[in-house]
RNA sequence: GGCCCGUUCGUCUAACGGUUAGGACGUCAGGUUUUCAUCCUGGUAAUAGGGGUUCGAUUCCCCUACGGGCUACCA
């Protein structure tokens, strides 16, 4: 029972896709792990086969992948705590159960769901909720209400029962949270929740502090909503005698809804359209396709470090880090107590500015396969060009090409309202002059074409964006794109000269 | 209802008990540009309320209000 230095888990649910918090919380067991030189544990919470979701934990890894966090002990890699996966581990349960009853500190309970029914309606009587704990478990069927050959019987009838906690009276729970700071409970609140369940799997709690205790577990970081719980389960180490080498612990700020108020959920996303999933999710069973950050285009490191920033700071004012950054300022001290709203434009925000990191190459990466798949083979030389063009108003990886189509492809429409601004009478003959001029010149590039244009327009005594937006339009399709004098280089005069004539002929 | 946690600009947040309460996103206004973006500059905007403690509270304590979480044979 040595220490086994730094070891955090990350513990999901495979009952659906993995949300924005479950990555965070995720991440920061990571970054905490690589700080410290420690271990970063994947463990598989199926302890509730009803809630099963095929396919869940397959995308639950594939998510902290494309997250680019690695795990050093999980049900594929393995390690020396094996299985990972807690409907491997139960004979593991039933046998540490079997010390808490032996212990007197956990009961049978033979209460039928029908009966809990019943137990609530009368209990509860507007003022006061059922609580199966201290002054109603002796009225309720269990091996603490009934006498041992009663139990027996029962037993051996083969009648089904849970195994509940026996919550002590009257004492008060104090652990410490490396996040809150002291929390205090008085036991009498708590009720006797159910530890294992009749189908002979444990509940999360019994699970939970098993395991975390074999897979000496130094630091358990988690969500809020398991606060609540902690006393009962520092109560539960305290039954197994393992209070000392207790894991320490940390509950994470919930994400919330970026409007109105409440836990931010899938409906947030659909409604404000933006994703909550790190990547696509199938539903299954609802043939239901959930949008991910990754398919919307964000890159994972944006992601990582939009994610890292909410809820916890650095202390500094830097917004921007490389993972690597990230592992040596994380700290859990700077992680803030209160619930943070989500904000998709933020998000956006950071991706932008990653986007502006990468190379022209990286970038040349991303947009080749979308040509492609537009049935586009271009001169890898010219999407360079353009790239370096339109780089830097892209924020979302999709715009890559909605910003670089006008580069592949001549327009088909013209946009009406741009027309009725900018289109008067005399322009169309201006365009066909300038165009006649054009076919002249030689060469052809941003220095002569743009000498040309102040010629020419000197020459007509017009303003030079009475020549130029006409021009985009007609080139373009609309008042959008990089410098005119920068596209007409790239198109090529023959291009160039191409889609002017053609505009002219179809606006 | 009970128990637990929380509360600084619209949002994310900074501030050994002493700051003109700082930064970022958003937004607004200018500038750059032949367009749209980007970019640059500037502006807007906050300590929930009330009591204490203190020479002095955003900061410490209490109350109230508000918000959130939990209250399953779910995690």
């Amino acid at each position: 029972m040595e220490t086994a230095g730094i070891r955090v888990r990350f513990a999901p649910s495979p009952t659906g896709p993995l949300h924005l918090g479950g990555v965070r919380t995720a991440l920061y067991n990571y970054l905490f792990a690589r700080q410290n030189n420690g271990k970063f544990i994947l463990r598989i919470e199926d302890t509730d086969q009803n809630r099963y979701v095929p396919g869940a934990e397959d995308y639950i890894i594939k998510s902290l992948q494309w997250c680019g966090l690695e795990f050093d002990e999980d049900l594929i890699k393995g390690g020396p705590y094996a299985p990972y996966r807690q409907s491997e581990r139960s004979a593991i349960y039933k046998e540490y159960i079997g010390i808490l009853l032996d212990r007197g500190h956990a009961y049978l309970a033979f209460d039928t769901a029908a009966e809990l029914e019943d137990a609530r309606n009368k209990f509860s009587n507007g003022h006061e909720q059922f609580q199966y704990g201290m002054k109603t478990r002796l009225q309720m069927k269990n091996s603490l209400s009934m006498t041992a050959d009663e139990v027996k019987s029962r037993i051996d009838r083969g009648d089904r029962y849970v195994i509940r906690i026996l919550i002590p009276e009257n004492l008060t729970v104090i652990f410490n949270d490396l996040i809150r700071g002291e929390v205090k409970v008085l036991t009498d609140s708590l009720d006797d929740k159910v530890l294992f369940k009749s189908d002979g799997l444990p509940t999360y709690h019994l699970a939970n502090v098993v395991d975390d205790y074999l897979m000496r577990i130094s630091h358990v970081i988690r969500g809020e909503e398991w606060l609540p719980s902690a006393p009962m389960h520092l109560l539960l180490y305290r039954f197994f005698g393992w209070e000392y080498s207790m894991p320490q612990f940390a509950h994470l700020p919930l994400i919330l809804k970026p409007e109105g108020n409440g836990k931010l959920s899938k409906r947030d996303g659909d409604r404000l359209g933006f994703p909550v999933f790190p990547i696509e999710w199938k539903d299954p069973s609802a043939s239901e396709v959930s949008h991910g950050y990754k398919e919307d285009g964000y890159l994972p490191e944006a992601f990582i470090n939009m994610l890292a920033l909410l809820g916890w700071n650095p202390g500094t004012e830097q917004e921007i880090f490389t993972l690597d950054e990230l592992i040596s300022s994380f700290s859990l001290d700077k992680i803030n107590k209160a619930g943070a709203k989500f904000d998709p434009a933020k998000a956006r925000w950071f991706n932008h500015k990653f986007i502006q990191l990468k190379t022209g190459a990286e970038l040349y990466a991303y947009l080749d396969p979308v040509l492609r798949s537009n049935g586009i083979s271009a001169d890898p030389e010219y999407v360079m060009k353009v790239i370096s063009l339109i780089r830097e108003r892209v924020e979302l990886l999709p715009d890559l090409w909605k910003h670089s189509v006008l580069f592949f492809r001549a327009p088909d429409t013209y946009d009406p309202q741009v027309k009725l601004k900018i289109w008067q009478e005399g322009t169309s003959s201006f365009l066909e002059e300038f165009s006649a001029m054009l076919k002249g010149l030689d060469p052809f590039n941003k220095e002569s074409l743009h000498a040309l244009v102040e010629e020419f327009t000197a020459g007509k005594k017009i303003k030079t964006a009475q020549l130029m937006n006409p021009l985009r339009l007609l080139v373009v399709g609309s008042n959008q794109g990089p410098g005119m004098m920068d596209i007409a280089a790239v198109l090529g005069k023959d291009e160039f000269l191409e889609r002017i004539s053609k505009g002219l002929k179809n606006i």
